[in-house]
Order: structure tokens, then sequence, then C-alpha cells
DNA sequence: GTGAAAGCGCTAACAC
DNA sequence: GTGTTAGCGCTTTCAC
């Protein structure tokens, strides 16, 4: 009845079971076990139960690297971040997996540390992998790179940020209309002596999300007829706590009256709010403080900071649904660019000038 | 010369090189191809340039699902996590890359949500992959899943909690350990109005963790004599900045005199201080306060927390060399437990009583 | 509804 | 130092 008498393997102790041992339980060919796997519409139910139970019974586990080869689909899709100790990142990978792990696909994560030599070399190691999409995070790539994610021929989808040219698709935000979103809610509160705190441009290197940042802010700032004259670049990329607390105070040693300030990042800002504190310079009263990152932090300081957020949960299954629809072929192969957007977080920071 | 003629592909497009084409172009066979690859020492130089010429001319990537199935080895370290957002799990990932990158193994990274019946579907899953090798975190587990780690055949390490009885191997830090070693800390600083604040145990899921530090710190404290009367299990796991807030509200009503309090996370720690700061009373001056798990919180607020911290980074590495042992037999199989121990990270929400 | 033949792209094992 | 043979465990394709 079976066909497969299984050609004399070599008996090195106990193996783990094939498809072969399943079919020659069941009594049926290697077929129709697969048929059983992956259509069991296909399979007359008899036989299918047969070979259930044969699977059950051997604790048959399906080995996908065998599957991957013959289908010429590994199911995996590859995803370089620049960190895993990154929330914001975290929340990426989450919400990717959530709309992939329908689909049965597999995330192949790797991470660079912020490192261009870093990244080729995860990628090329991940390329050997086969996978079926490659996302990765960021908008600057080595020539190498791009190159390499051409010859993938696979559908390649960047993550985060949108203001420069994609390699072919991208999800993301742009970091100058949060600049600007940031000067519209300011003005729109009643504030006109506003200023920001932001790093210094100089390394290439870095932090030309911050100062895309600033840059929009300025723009917006001068669209509405307000100086930038209190719009502060001081210090080295990354901005941290300690750069809040140093900032605000030549911005308030300059400028007393000023009204609000918008800090390039959630972790300055907080160091903006401790140091307003510690000079008596109540925040929100006299003082409005804006954010950017939505940073655990800005939860739990007081006053807990306003802030706009980008909801990078959903900008991972955005660019899992996108993935889906290409990898379906449901999409044309034109290069996609979604822009998810930016959330302002209302807490207690800005002085509610509408009472 | 060459053998390969290649059987007649059906010519559908262009294909992606294979190491036939490799092998062609430099007029060798495959198995040189593959030797230049893996163990270039044992091709003369003249043909490894041939190869290597050829590869980089065709733009030739290495299918290492083909290879993994020849060869019986996929290079996959299956990991579990319950969640990637959370910045301790993730120093773990980070730490087990470093080791594992240079021999060449990938991680395939899983996440559950803390739930059990997801923890079975991801390994399931995983398990398809043929990795050579299982770590997951946490001691509690379905039955079905340690069964299917036993049947897997393959090293298992569980990272974390070290109380209970591990499947195979085990490394981490012991709960219990955190709440002796709390105690101790703050006796050997002089306090005996001693204090602490968790969570009741009342549900089965969840918060063991918080229980068994709670339960060393008892004892610790019973052992020197000290009442445990100051011991507070007050609201529901998993224990947040408001639960710490409260409970102190409620332990400073108690016992006004309160010296010191250990909080069984950072998080409740920090509302502890803010609660202190807001009812006027001074930390570290009237009052002490030891976290546990070194939040980033913690570094940020004012006065900065002292906690114990387990590094989960150093944990990832040690769990990343004892799997390397294992995979390379150079260790005998028998189960390893390796404690990583605990760190007193002493910044300032303690008052230092050697003055 | 089920089966047989023919690989997928690579490497282990052994021959020369 | 290099080549040949024979699979790895599955799925595709087509036959019945």
């Amino acid at each position: 009845m079976s066909n497969d008498t299984g050609s004399a393997r070599k008996a090195r102790g106990p193996q783990r079971p094939t498809i072969r041992d399943v079919a020659r339980l069941a009594g049926v060919s290697r077929m129709t076990v697969t048929r059983v796997l992956s259509e069991p519409d296909l399979v007359l139910p008899a036989t299918r139960d047969r070979v259930k139970k044969a699977i059950t019974d051997l604790g048959y586990v399906p080995d996908r690297t065998a599957g991957s080869l013959a289908s010429r689909r590994t199911g995996f899709i590859a995803l370089v971040l620049p960190t895993l100790t990154n929330a914001n990142f975290s929340m990426v990978a989450h919400g990717l997996t959530e709309v992939l792990r329908e689909k049965d696909y597999h995330l192949l994560i790797s991470y660079t540390d912020y490192d261009l030599g870093e990244e080729e070399r995860q990628l090329t190691a991940l390329l050997e992998r086969r996978p079926e999409a490659i996302l990765l995070t960021g908008a600057k790539h080595r020539r190498s790179v791009a190159r390499m994610l051409m010859m993938a021929d696979v559908p390649v989808i960047e993550l985060a940020d949108l203001s420069s040219e994609p390699i072919q698709h991208a999800v993301g935000f742009s970091n100058h209309q949060v600049g600007r979103v940031a000067a519209r809610h300011l003005i729109s509160r009643g504030f006109r002596r506003i200023g920001a705190v932001a790093s210094r441009p100089d390394r290439d290197q870095g932090d030309y999300r911050g100062e895309a940042r600033i840059q929009g802010f300025e723009e917006e700032l001068r669209a509405h007829g307000i100086s930038t004259e209190l719009v502060l670049r001081h210090g080295a990329a990354p901005v941290s706590y300690d750069h809040g607390v140093e900032a605000i105070g030549i911005l308030l040693d300059r400028e007393p009256a000023l009204e609000a300030v918008f800090a390039v990042s959630d972790l300055s800002a907080v160091g903006v709010v401790t140091e307003c504190q510690r000079r008596g310079v109540d925040v929100p009263g006299q003082l409005s403080v804006l954010g950017f990152g939505d940073f655990e932090i800005g939860r739990v300081i007081n006053p807990p900071l306003t802030t706009i957020q980008v909801d990078f949960h959903a900008l991972g299954k955005r660019a899992g649904h996108l993935l889906l629809d290409l990898l379906g072929g449901e999409i044309e192969d034109e290069p996609q660019s979604i822009d998810v957007g930016l959330n302002i977080i209302d807490r207690a920071s800005i002085r509610d000038t509408t009472e």
C-alpha cells in the first residue's frame, strides 16, 4: 500500500521522526501527510484522522528547514533595528509580530547598535536565511547596503524617518513635521514668546533627526511672524536630562519672560521641568513645556509632561499590513510611503489658556 | 574539468546564483566552493582566489536553508521572552547576541505577552525551525511545554528565577535572595524600624516573584530579631507608581517613626519617594528607601534611588557562554545552575549612617 | 482523493 | 587539494 520503505538510513541512535515515519505508520504516502498539514480539506476525513493520530503518536514536528528549501518560501521576515533596548523599537517589533503571526511569518530580528558597519554585517547574515522581505530602520545606509537590498529581490520597507528618499517602501513619520506640529500647538495656545532647546548639529553623524524637528519648528514660527531667536542649539547630540537642565538655564537667563518651550526630546524636557522647579519657575504657570517621544519618565514626573508622540506599535502594524499586501501581490509594486502621523499627548506641562 | 553541467533547471526568469553557478564559473566542483566558504585553508590559494572572484562577480549569497538541511545544523538558538518592551529582557537578548554572534549562531526571538498558552504556541512554531538550543524565561511552564522541551533533545536553559526546579539548565538569580540582601543592607545601615511595601499574593498567577522577595525579606528580619509587622502587602500585582504612593501612606499612618522601607519594585519605590515629599517626610533624612530592579526612572528622580540590581546583560552573556560550552560538548550534561548574583546600586535614597 | 518521481541548494563521507 | 556520490526532509508537479 505504502511506497516508502525508507532507503536504509544509517541507524545511529534514535532519530526525530520524519514525515516518512508518519506516512508509514498511517499507511499513506508522504504527500498525503503534507496535505493533512497544509490543506486538510483535500484529504478524506478517514485518512486525515489516521494521519493525525500517527502524528501525535510519534510526536512528529515538521521540519520547516526542509519545507522552506522545497517550497522556496522560508516564512522569514528580516527586521534590522538599531537596538532592542529602546521601547519604541520594541513596540515596532510587537506591532509587526502581531500581524505577521497570523500568516505564519516569523521575524528574524537583528540589531546594529547604531553602527552602519554592523548593519551591513547583520544584513549579510540575514540574507543567507532567505527572508521574504526586509524591514530596516533609519534612512541612512551604506551604498553597499542599498545595493544588497536591491539585489535581494524582495520587498524592502524602511521604518521611521520619511524625510529622505526611501530605497523602496517606507512607513514612518516626518521629524520635520514634528517641529511644525509642536510650533503650531504652542501658537494655538496663545503663546508668543516661544523657545526651543535642541543640540548643535555639528556632527554629520547622529542627530539629523533632532535638527529636522527644530528646523520644522523654526519654519512654522516664521510662518506666523514669530522670532526664532529663542530657539537654542546647545551641546552635542544625543540630548539628555542634563542637556535640558543646562539649556533652559541659558534660555531663562536670556529671556526670563519666556512663555513656552519645545524640547526635541522628552529626556531633555524632563531636565527643563526639573531645572525650572529648582529656580522657582512654575510649570506650567509661568512656563509651558512640550516634549517629544512620549518616554515613560514623562508620565511620572510632576507635572506630567505634555508631549508629541509617534505610535510605534501602530507603525509596526501598518508596516506589517503593507508587507502582507506586498507579499500577497495584492498591491502594485510602486513604492509606497506611509505616514503614520503624530499625536499630541495632553498632560499637564502646558498651561490651559482657554479658561 | 568541471562536472557540473547543471541538470536543466526550468528557465523561468533570472534566478539567484547558486553554488553550482559559482563552481562552473570558477571551473571547480561545488565542494571546493563550500570549502572556500567554510575552511579556506584547505584550498590552494590560486583556486581560492578564482572561487572568490566568481563569488563576488556573481553576487553569490549562500543559502543557509539548504546548508542547514544538509549539515543538520541550523545555527538557530530559540529565545522565548515574555515581552520585548522590557529593558531587562532586551538586555538579556543583547548579552546573548554578543556572545553568540562570534560563533555564527542566530537568535530566533519570540515573545509570549506573559501568556502560557502563547508560550506553547510560540515554542511549537520555534521547534519547526530546528533550533540547536532553547532559552526561555520564567520558571512556570505548562506540562506540555516541559514535555516538548524534553522531546526536542537540545539543551534547554531557563532564564531568571532560580528558586524553583529547572527543567534542565538555569541562569538567573533568586528573588528570595533579593529580599534577604535588602533586609541585610538596611539592617547593616543601622536601621531597626524597617518596613516594606509589596502586593497581596492573592492570585496564583503573576506576582510570586514579588512575594518571594518579600518572604526573603521577612526571614532575614526575623533572623535579626526584628519585627515584620511593618511589612505591608497591599493591592494587586504588578506593583506600580500608584501602589507605592498608597502603600507608604498606609505605612506612615501606622508608624510615623518608620526609618527605612524596601519596595519590591523601583516603580513602587518612586511612588514612595514622591508621596513622602508630598507629606513633607524627608528622604533620606527621615525615611530611607530601597528599591529593586534598577529602572531608569530611579536614576532620574530626586533623590536618585538606591536599588538592588540584577545585571541582565551579564546574565545574557553568561547564558551565552554556557550555551557555547554545552553546544561545543566541552561540558558534561549535568544540569548547570548559575546564579549571577545581585548588585546594590548605591545612590542617595538611603541615609548615610556612617558619618 | 492519493501517489510517484524529481528535485530544492547544499554538505558529509569517502575516493583519488 | 579536489571531486564524486548520495542524501538532508520536505514540496512541486503531474499522473491516475
